[in-house]
DNA sequence: ATTGACACTGATAATCATTTTCACTTTCAC
DNA sequence: GTGAAAGTGAAAATGATTATCAGTGTCAAT
């Protein structure tokens, strides 16, 4: 995780930004993340810290992370983005819980293997896919009758 | 098409709601279509035959025809939702070209069946995916040199 | 350590798609 | 035909995100 902090800054030297006490605490709340999070829920985190830091700094500190190539933004269609570390580690996937919120990432390269031959079949050049399996995690397939509904996201918020 | 008409009369009588002249107006526009639709865009063919039909009627009458099943609201990350018809076809996923907007449809059992298998193995209840690739079109792949950016989007609006 | 240029910050206002509100109008079962 | 209930349009509200702007902080060069 110093690792990842360095690298910021390295990001923001390179790039003639200036490493702010605001920005290297957002970015080391963000690190400190083990989960997918949204920028008012980093915000609340941040704010534990220091009162008077802005939502607005989160936003565009997230916008540096992701050029620095350390954050990725996902939107899983509700409404507002989710912010995850964009690990070294190969494209992955999402299962997301309807029930819980909770997200689960996976790979599967025959997946995408079938996707880049469908493309193939259709003369496109794919560039990037997004792949989500919407449903009920272990918990909440065991906690509903089927998924009744009596579940509410109370995931990454 | 008449067919999908009546069938959104049924609904509205079903649910004790009203079949007013601006809900026939939509609906059958909506039904002329046979691309992705935004609001807007239906709201502006609308206009074309009654100019005092307001943009808040569009949607809620796209909203009653995904109620009635006749519509499904798609979210291809641009910001704006698209609508298209429910046709009674099977399932199926999209590609996006990113240089003209254009959206093809395609199926594929041999991806669906991977992610059922993926599911299990997290012992996740699938209920619904997600699948979007995302790349240049045919024409776009031949008007760019990769895809250098130079073409902007022009689909569905 | 001082300085000065320029990037940064926070508050507030602006966007943009979509939804609510509300006073008035239309539909349709009787 | 009539009235209760639903529908309509305009304008305001929402909610996430972005832009504006005046004041502040950072850091490389002195």
């Amino acid at each position: 995780m110093p690792d990842k902090l360095r690298r910021f800054q390295q990001h923001l030297t390179r790039a003639g930004l200036k490493a702010t006490r605001q920005r290297q605490l957002i970015a080391r709340a963000f690190f400190a993340t083990n989960t997918h999070i949204s920028a008012e829920a980093l915000y609340r985190r941040v704010s534990g810290r220091d009162r008077r830091i802005g939502l607005v700094t989160i936003y565009r500190t997230l916008k540096l992370l992701k050029e620095a190539g350390l954050a990725h933004e996902r939107q899983f269609g509700e409404g507002r983005a989710l912010f995850e570390h964009a690990s070294s580690e190969r494209h992955h996937d999402h299962m997301i819980c309807t029930g819980c919120g909770k997200i689960t990432e996976f790979e599967n390269c025959k997946i995408e293997a079938l996707q880049e031959q469908v493309a193939r079949r259709f003369a496109f050049t794919l560039r990037y896919h997004k792949l989500e399996l919407y449903g009920f995690c272990r918990e909440c397939r065991a906690n509903t009758n089927r998924g009744a509904g009596r579940v509410r996201a109370v995931g990454a918020r």
